[in-house]
RNA sequence: GCGCCUGUAGCUCAGUUGGAUAGAGCAACGGACUUCUAAUCCGUAGGUCGCAGGUUCGAAUCCUGCCAGGCGUACCA
């Protein structure tokens, strides 16, 4: 609808300067068309005449006219057309067009709201990509509902997604999982030694000692210590990481790809990688150290690659790990990442330039973090002491469908309160249940229809004159809007305004629904009865279509 | 100190790339179930958009400076 009202005004506006009335403009004004918060202002507006006010050098009312003479509404779209305020245009559709729109509707069904702005491109997204140290807990939870409904709503605007999850199976982290492990399984054969501050203190390595007990017995005490540790990491990290994969498909999150860490090191990359950037200067020795010259591509200072002792840091592996990233030839490459990284990212994107990609490819979106509540009151979390709820005990007490819901109606950006017991409740404080029951209203009318007979109805030129009132038309408008809300959500990089839609659209129907006596979708007359079942398969076409891009399901009853 | 994020109704938050009269939900108050599901609806009330300047036809939105909160600022991950 809006497309093809801005070709009337870009085509308006050409004639007007072909036919001598304007200047000709270079570079075309940017078009802005929106929706005015009044409705008697129209169902478009647009504020072109303003901007083009300054350099025509004429009033912004009499570009606006002159804008609207040359209009040429060959389809009749609009019923009317006018100037107001300081010289904005406003718009008036003809009211059998909206109509169509509830054909379009059902004609792409499921397609309905995807586009085509991505067509062609690939994009990676790597998100979560939490260390298999520890189970994942809420703020995971947060990363994995934005990251996979991200790469939905990329998809859903034509792109080429594939989500990647990075899996940081090597380094001191995993070593040090494996010494906590193996004090608390010498532990639990007696031995009195301490677990030592640093390392993860949390049950579950407990009960990874007992787990690992009870399979292997009590051979590892024989062994080196060295050799134990390893044993032990291995052992605990594979466990954990079993854990991850349980808890993301019980959230409903998949990846294409998992990428190991340690095989940066095994095939040779990390080294290559770092002997490569020495040779060209850009990686240094100082004070027994290796330094990546990051400050001469933008960070701060330079940063360390190798320690004095040897080790390699993170950093290290992940200058292979985006260089493989970018050698994989996508158009976009994402990264999500919690906001508690944030300075991490300078390093990363100077580390891309230095070795020569485009860095404008590559993006890092920052979650900020949760706080996690219960009845309005903090619940502690410090993963380092073992007290934290996990994702696995929020997707329990509250269920996927809320938990992911509720991740996902916040700007990113901003920082989360997530309270368990709101999630739980099944009122108007939970939207999650308040859109998924207008799935569940018109699953049951359409039941309701079909045993009285209604049943596949098809779209009838008729419905436009049938379906005249103000709520009815409310509705329809609002559905219009679906595509360009997945279309905006995928631009911006913005999931949250999916949901917001969804309760928007949910809130309509509910209303409309409500009031029975003044149109009850079901009832004696069949024409009525078939154009207003129509309308509301048509919203729920829509809310099952947004639902399923957060990865909610959409209930036939409740 | 420096960097990133945030600041809008009592609370939790939206706000269409700078538009016309500031928007929801919750909480508060008053109403609606003989119904296609009340997990719903209708109404009332609630605002110095953190503060101060600036940019222009026009600012919650952009710029500058403050104030407050969160996070970060390792040869940690």
């Amino acid at each position: 609808m809006k497309e093809k009202l801005g070709f009337l005004v870009r085509h308006a506006i050409d004639s007007a300067v072909a036919a001598g009335h304007l200047k000709p403009i270079d570079p075309p004004p940017s078009m802005v068309l929106e929706i005015p918060k009044i409705a008697t202002h129209g169902d478009f507006s647009t504020n072109i005449a303003m901007t083009m006010a300054a350099p025509q050098n004429r009033a912004p009312k009499e570009i606006a006219r002159i804008i609207i003479d040359h209009i040429e509404d060959r389809d009749h779209l609009l019923s009317k057309t006018d100037v107001a305020g300081p010289g904005f245009i406003n718009f008036f559709i003809a009211l059998d067009r909206w109509h169509e729109v509830l054909k379009a509707v059902h004609q792409e069904d499921t397609a309905y709201g995807t586009s085509q702005a991505g067509l062609g491109k690939r994009v990676q997204i790597e998100f979560l990509s939490a260390n298999p140290t520890g189970p994942l807990h809420v703020g995971h939870g947060r990363c994995a509902a934005v990251g996979d409904t991200l790469a939905a709503i990329l998809s859903a605007t034509g792109y080429e997604v594939e989500k990647e999850y990075y899996v940081n199976d090597s380094g001191r982290q995993i070593r040090t999982l494996g010494e906590s492990v193996l004090v608390r399984y010498q532990q639990l054969l007696g031995k009195t030694i301490d677990l030592p501050a640093e390392n993860y203190q949390g049950s579950y390595i407990n009960d990874l000692a007992r787990i690992l007990l009870d399979q292997e017995g009590e051979h590892l005490l024989e062994l080196p210590e060295e050799e134990a540790i390893t044993h032990c990491a291995r052992f605990a990290a594979m466990k954990i990481f079993e854990g991850i994969r349980e808890d993301l498909v019980a959230f409903g999150v998949s990846f294409g790809h998992w990428f190991s860490e340690q095989f940066l090191y095994d095939s040779g990359a990390v080294q290559a990688v770092i002997q490569d950037l020495k040779s060209r200067d850009i990686i240094y020795e100082h004070d027994g150290a290796l330094w990546f010259r990051t400050k001469d591509f933008g960070d701060e200072k330079d940063r360390v690659v190798v320690r004095a002792n040897g080790l390699t840091t993170y950093f290290a592996s992940d200058i292979a790990y985006h260089k493989d990233k970018f050698d994989r030839k996508f158009d976009r490459i994402i990264d999500i990442w919690g906001a508690d990284h944030h300075g991490y990212v300078p390093r990363v994107s100077a580390s891309i330039r230095a070795l020569g990609y485009d860095g404008d490819r590559f993006q890092v979106f920052l979650i900020q973090l949760v706080n996690l509540l219960r009845g309005g009151k903090p619940v502690a979390m410090s993963t380092r002491a073992g007290e934290f709820v996990t994702l696995r005990e929020v997707i329990d007490e509250v269920g996927r469908d809320a938990a992911r819901f509720l991740f996902l109606l916040r700007h990113y950006e901003s920082p989360l309160d997530f309270d368990l017991e709101l999630a739980k409740k099944q009122s108007n404080d939970n939207p999650v249940y308040y859109v998924q029951y207008v799935h569940a209203r018109i699953s049951n009318i359409l039941k309701k229809a079909e045993e009285r007979g209604y049943k596949d109805i098809d779209w009838h030129d008729d419905f436009s004159k049938i379906l005249t009132l103000p709520e009815e038309l409310q509705l329809i408008k609002l559905m219009a809007r679906y595509p360009e809300v997945v279309a905006r959500s995928a631009r911006l990089m913005e999931p949250h305004r999916v949901p917001f839609y969804m309760k928007e659209l949910a809130a309509a129907f509910h209303a409309y629904y409500h009031d029975r006596n003044k149109h009850k979708v079901v009832s004696d007359d069949a024409k009525l009865s078939a154009a207003r079942l129509y309308l509301v398969s048509a919203i729920r076409i829509i809310i099952k279509n947004g639902l399923s891009l957060m990865g909610v399901s959409a209930p036939e009853t409740m």
